[in-house]
DNA sequence: AGTTTGTCGAGACGGAGCGTCTCGACAAGA
DNA sequence: TCTTGTCGAGACGCTCCGTCTCGACAAACT
């Protein structure tokens, strides 16, 4: 992970004057705004700067390029600093996750939001290092509460016992980001149940 | 489709010069090399027209922009001109479709085409325009064949005859995409027959 | 044969943003 | 007090943007 060093996670040195954390603050504010305004492709790190009242060098002092930039402002906004608390647990695995997955597409439905998520995922495609970054970050925490909530399903006999959870988790989710990323399919309440029952139940139909 | 009257496929006028197909040709051409050796993010019309040994406006006429240039590169790259024929169908639903999923992450392997391809992507996700007609396109008629195959299949009873088929093409396909674009997951051989196996039985397992 | 219409390579143009650099002011540790 | 690092501001040379104009040329129509 070479960007680290760079990036606004560094630990600050012995001596000099400290990093100004509401500095921090305004510049992923306004990444953000710019982001969910004007899409990832247009965001400018001047018109980010000149926005925030910051000078260029202070942003390319914590942020090697856009994406690092946008990841973290994504990350500080959508996230914030709180633990992100666990799935729903209900008992009734199908209902669950749908309503977790109902959750994901009604954030995408506010423009800003959606913007912004699109903005990243576009930056993430190109750039491994990024993806790695969110990957860590974002992904594999998110990740790993599906993969809870699934155990406990597996360990309530509602799941194959010999699953793979990291399989699980793609045949479940995978479907929804695809009909979103492209803007086609199903993304309705309903839609996005048929995907759950199809992925719990299989398209062979044996039952 | 706004973009049709000024793209590539628009059809010619009574009278003037006719378009040359060659010069057509050697700007896709080179598009596609340089997407596929910088990115998305680096490709330049400059650099395509300099390298292509044409005017920039030229390009500037006959492409609204980068997106719909890539776009139009990749088509003519990977698809070529003929007809894209049918997907295997020896009777066994499971090794035709993990046959097939296995041929496209080989394809990711080659690296001028995935970063060809994800050039494409990352300019999809921001712009519904270029999505649409990404999908038209490319997506829609690889879906077709996908969804014949699966209908066979109803009709054979290897799959539910209530199961709606785009449901299905996503459950089987959208997880190697996201292991894909995401570069995390088990692409192997193994991983995506499990992947097959997993949508086509379900992870219920009441089998 | 001549005219019209559109294509083509070449490159000039004003403007936007890039990423680097330097400046003076300032704050925190040594 | 002195050193070290942060901060806003903006100048710098550069690349690329998208538009425009030019002269050469080719296809269709008169």
């Amino acid at each position: 992970m070479r960007y680290r060093a760079r990036m606004p996670t560094a630990q600050q040195p012995s001596t000099g004057r400290r990093r100004n954390p509401a500095t921090r603050a305004a510049i992923l504010g306004t990444a953000f705004d710019v982001v969910a305004e004007l899409g990832y492709a247009r965001l400018t790190i001047e018109k980010v700067a000149a926005q925030a009242g910051v000078g260029k060098q202070t942003i390319y002092r914590w942020w090697p390029n856009k994406g690092a930039l946008v990841l973290d402002a994504v990350l500080e906004r959508s996230l914030g600093p709180g633990e992100p608390g666990d799935l729903p647990d209900s008992g009734d695995l199908e209902d669950d996750l749908t309503a977790v997955l109902v959750a994901t597409v009604e954030e995408f439905a506010d423009p800003a939001f959606d913007r912004a998520l699109r903005g990243l995922t576009a930056a993430i495609i190109e750039d491994p290092e990024l993806s790695q970054a969110y990957r860590e970050r974002l992904d594999e925490p998110m990740r790993d509460l599906k993969r809870r909530r699934l155990r406990r399903a597996q360990e309530a006999g509602q799941l194959a016992a010999d699953v793979d959870l990291d399989l699980a988790v793609d045949l479940i989710f995978a479907p929804v980001t695809r009909r979103w990323t492209e803007r086609s399919g199903d993304l309705s309440p309903d839609g996005v149940r048929a995907i759950v029952r199809g992925a719990l139940r299989g398209l062979a139909g044996s039952a």
